[in-house]
DNA sequence: ATAACAAATGCACTTCCATTGCATTGGTTT
DNA sequence: AAACCAATGCAATGGAAGTGCATTTGTTAT
């Protein structure tokens, strides 16, 4: 199990306590969160720290940020081994409109698409909108 | 070929000179745009107008909203006979990251989208982000 | 035709999120 | 300990979405 300084380190992020801080209420929250969860989370913390720790935990592979059609950017942490960049990885997301949360399904890899002749595809992004497991049971 | 008038009349929309000018710009552009585009095309109307009666067009099922992953929402008149509401009837849509288009293709269907136990898929947004055929060739 | 009513438009304003500039703090290195 | 660079905090900006209200325009009924 590796420890969250040693997750920071091979990534060549420095270490503070506000990294680990945030990183680790990303690991507790199994939902993918908005700037202003965190905000709320950290009332301590200004909102201009937590913005810049979550762009470079993103530039650096650790967060990838999700487009749920809120209209409010959402992050949540890679897979250990993803590759959020190599198309062949990419995973679904899930907005559950009743409680409003978003959920990487990481077992569901995107299928295939085909694109026009002369369209390149380098990307794709798939937000499935309905009701929850838990909502819906 | 029907007239604006007729297609506006259809859906019980009053016609105005405003609207059908902006029904016109949005069967004149091949491409999905944004509030601002159709502002710079109309600099006389006031944004409040043009953001109602995209609003109005989009509840009487003219035109449908697309969330391509930029930040701004874009719109672009729905097909035809195009039931965006049905889930089965949802096409893709193509961003180019060169020229910043956003393009319908609504030859192109979602495959059927499986998720797992418990949860229930209203709605299927899926963005396709790459080099569109004008910007590749 | 005109009065009465409803819908459409225009103006002003607000809110929310994303983002940046700059000063300050804090940690590393020599 | 000095010098340096990265991280943080504060203040401010910009852009898009959305709302309240007054005014204008179009429709309907008398």
């Amino acid at each position: 199990m590796e420890t969250i300084e040693q997750v920071l380190e091979s990534k060549n992020i420095r270490i503070t306590a506000m990294r680990m801080l945030i990183y680790k209420f990303l690991v507790e929250k199994e939902v993918a969160v908005t700037l202003s969860d965190i905000e709320n989370a950290f009332e301590k913390a200004d909102r201009t720290t937590l913005y810049r720790t979550i762009k470079t935990f993103e530039e650096k592979d650790i967060v990838h940020q999700i487009d749920d059609g809120t209209g409010i950017t959402k992050y949540a942490l890679c897979e250990k081994d993803c590759n959020c960049e190599i198309e062949t990885d990419l995973h679904l997301h899930f907005h559950c409109t009743n409680c409003n949360k978003t959920i990487c399904l990481t077992e569901n890899k995107i299928p295939k698409i085909t694109v026009p002749d002369g369209f390149i595809s380098e990307n794709v992004n798939l937000v499935v909108k309905g009701i929850c497991d838990k909502c819906s049971g």
